[in-house]
DNA sequence: CGACCTTTGAAGCGA
DNA sequence: TCGCTTCAAAGGTCG
C-alpha cells in the first residue's frame, strides 16, 4: 500500500498506520470500526446473495473508514519518537522484553484436538498457539545487535504497546513441551502447519521419520516426550532449534497463523531446497553455529534435498518443483534424471519475500473468513480482511507486526545476500504489473472516487469498461451509489 | 494455462 | 527524500 505519508518513511510507516488509526476521533473511530467489521461478513453475505442490494449502512462505511485518515503529524511525531526510543531502550537489542501486553499466556487448551472436524483450528487451539507464539520468545543477545539497524526501522509493535510482561520464564522449554502435548495432530495432514519463522518445522516426514531421526539429533531428548529437542540457543526462538524429528510431528506454533489453507507460509517442496546463498547460513555466526550444530553438513544424506545446513526455508521455491522423494527405490537412470532436473531446479529457485504483518495476517483469517461466509473469492475476502486489520486493535496489529518483523529477520539470516530486487529481475512479467498498476491508478482516479464504500463486499468495481456494473450492482433504485461514470 | 483481482506492508529504484 | 512500482498470499474468474 502506498504510504499514505510519505514523511513516515520505511520505519514507521505502518506504525503510522495504526496510530493513526486509532488516535484520530479514536473512540468514535473504534467504534465504527468494530461495527464496520462485524458488519463485514453479513455485508458480504448479504451482497453476495443480492449483489443489487445496497448496503446503506455503508454509507458512515466510509473509505475514510477503511483507509486511515491523515494522523495528527504532532502525535505522530511524540509516538514515533517515544517509540523508536522506547525501541532503543528495549532493544540493547531488540526483544529484551514480550511486546505483548495483552498476550493470552495463562490459558490451557484442549491440546488433544486442536482441530475441529473441518481441519481448522479449535478456538482453544488457536488461543493456544497464540499464546506459544514464538515470535515472542524474546531471548536476549544474539540476533539483536544483528538486526538493530534494521529492525529499528520497522514498525515494531514492541515499540508501541506498554509494558511487556512475559509470564513465562522458562518458556521455551514449556512450549516444546507443549508442542510435544499437541503432537497428536498428525503431521501427514498438517503438513502445511509450518511455522513461518520456523523453517524446520517444514520438514517433510520422509526425511525425517520421527521414529528415526538423525542421530546427531539425540543427544537432547526431551525426558517428558522422548522427542529430541536440540538444545535452546539463546539468540534465537527455541522453534528454531527443533529437531525435523521432531518438528514433524509439530503442529507448528503457528498453526493458527496458516491453519486452513494447505501450505505454510512459505510454500515449501521436499526438493526445494537449493540454496542460490550457499554460504548464507554459515555466514552469520550465530545462525550457522546452531544450524550447524544442529545439521552437520556431513552428516546428511547426499540425497537430501534439504539444504546443507539441514533447514529448508519455506521461502525457498522451486516453481515447478513437486519432488516427492518418498521412494527409496529409485532407479539410477532416474536418478541422473533427476539429478539433472535438480540442477535446473538451481536455476529456477526463487526465494520469496518475508511476509508482512498484513500477509501474516491474512494467512490466519482468510480461512476464517471463508468459513464464516460463503465468499471464495480471494480478492472479495482481501477486501474484508483489509478492514478488518484497520478494525484490529493496536495490540492486535502489534501481534503481526512483531511476527513480521521476525520473519524479516529470519530472512536476513537465511539469505543475507537476497534482495527484493532478485524477485524483481526473477519476474519477466514485470510489464505485466505494470499494466495492471497503470489500470489500478486509472481506475482509482475515477472509481474510488465516487465510490466512498457503498458496499465494500461486493466485488470491486474495476472494470471502467463496463460502467453499467454499477446498475447491475446496486439497481436502479441505488443510483446514488453509483459512479460517476455510471450516473451519467 | 496464465493473468487478473484485491488487500497492506516492505523494499527497490529513479528523480 | 519522495513517490512510484513490485512482490508477497490466496483462489475464483476470465480470456
Amino acid at each position: 500500500m502506498p504510504q499514505l505519508n510519505g514523511g513516515g518513511g520505511d520505519d514507521l510507516g505502518a506504525n503510522d498506520e495504526m496510530i493513526s488509526f486509532k488516535d484520530e476521533g479514536e473512540q468514535e473511530e473504534k467504534i465504527s470500526e468494530n461495527l464496520s467489521a462485524e458488519r463485514d461478513l453479513a455485508d458480504v453475505k448479504s451482497s453476495l446473495v443480492n449483489e443489487s442490494e445496497t448496503n446503506q449502512n455503508s454509507s458512515s462505511d466510509s473509505e475514510a473508514e477503511r483507509r486511515p485518515p491523515p494522523r495528527s503529524e504532532t502525535f505522530r511525531d511524540k509516538t514515533r519518537e517515544s517509540l523508536e526510543e522506547a525501541a532503543k531502550r528495549q532493544d540493547g537489542g531488540l526483544f529484551k522484553s514480550p511486546p505483548y501486553p495483552g498476550y493470552p499466556f495463562i490459558m490451557i487448551p484442549d491440546l488433544s484436538s486442536p482441530y475441529l472436524p473441518n481441519g481448522s483450528l479449535s478456538p482453544t487451539a488457536r488461543t493456544y498457539l497464540q499464546m506459544k507464539w514464538p515470535l515472542l520468545d524474546v531471548q536476549q543477545g544474539g540476533l539483536q545487535s544483528r538486526q538493530a539497524l534494521k529492525d529499528a526501522r520497522s514498525p515494531s509493535p514492541a515499540h508501541i504497546v506498554g509494558p511487556f510482561c512475559w509470564e513465562f520464564p522458562g518458556q521455551s522449554d514449556l512450549s516444546l513441551h507443549q508442542f510435544h502435548l499437541s503432537n497428536k495432530v498428525p503431521v501427514v495432514q498438517h503438513p502445511h502447519h509450518v511455522h513461518p519463522l520456523t523453517p524446520l518445522i517444514t520438514y517433510s516426514n520422509e526425511h525425517f521419520t520421527p521414529g528415526n531421526p538423525p542421530p546427531h539429533l539425540q543427544t537432547d531428548v526431551d525426558p517428558k516426550t522422548g522427542i529430541p529437542r536440540p538444545p535452546h540457543p539463546p539468540d534465537i526462538s527455541p522453534y528454531y532449534p527443533l529437531s525435523p524429528g521432531a518438528v514433524g510431528q509439530i503442529p507448528h506454533p503457528l498453526g493458527w497463523l496458516v491453519p486452513q489453507q494447505g501450505q505454510p507460509v512459505y510454500p515449501i517442496t521436499t526438493g526445494g531446497f537449493r540454496h542460490p546463498y550457499p554460504t548464507a547460513l554459515q555466514v552469520n555466526a550465530s545462525m550457522s553455529s546452531l544450524l550447524s550444530s544442529r545439521f552437520p553438513p556431513h552428516m546428511l544424506p547426499p540425497h537430501h534435498s534439504l539444504h546443507a545446513t539441514g533447514i529448508p526455508h519455506p521461502a525457498i521455491v522451486s516453481s515447478n518443483v513437486k519432488q516427492e522423494s518418498s521412494h527409496s527405490d529409485i532407479s539410477l537412470n532416474s536418478k541422473q534424471s533427476e539429478a539433472k532436473k535438480e540442477e535446473e531446479k538451481k536455476k529456477q529457485v526463487h526465494i520469496k519475500k518475508p511476509l508482512n504483518a498484513f500477509m501474516l495476517y491474512m494467512k490466519e483469517m482468510r480461512a476464517k473468513v471463508v468459513a464464516e461466509c460463503t465468499l471464495k473469492e480471494s480478492a472479495a475476502i482481501n477486501q474484508i480482511l483489509g478492514r478488518r486489520w484497520h478494525a484490529l486493535t493496536r495490540e492486535e496489529q502489534a501481534k503481526y507486526y512483531e511476527l513480521a518483523r521476525k520473519e524479516r529477520q529470519l530472512h536476513m539470516q537465511l539469505y543475507p545476500g537476497w534482495s527484493a530486487r532478485d524477485n524483481y529481475a526473477a519476474n519477466q512479467q514485470g510489464k505485466r504489473k505494470k499494466r495492471k498498476r497503470e489500470k489500478q491508478q486509472a481506475e482509482s482516479n475515477e472509481h474510488r472516487e465516487y465510490f466512498p464504500n457503498p458496499c465494500l463486499s461486493l466485488p470491486p468495481i474495476t472494470d471502467l469498461s463496463a460502467p453499467k456494473k454499477c446498475r447491475a450492482r446496486f439497481g436502479l433504485d441505488q443510483q446514488n451509489n453509483w459512479c460517476g461514470p455510471c450516473s451519467l
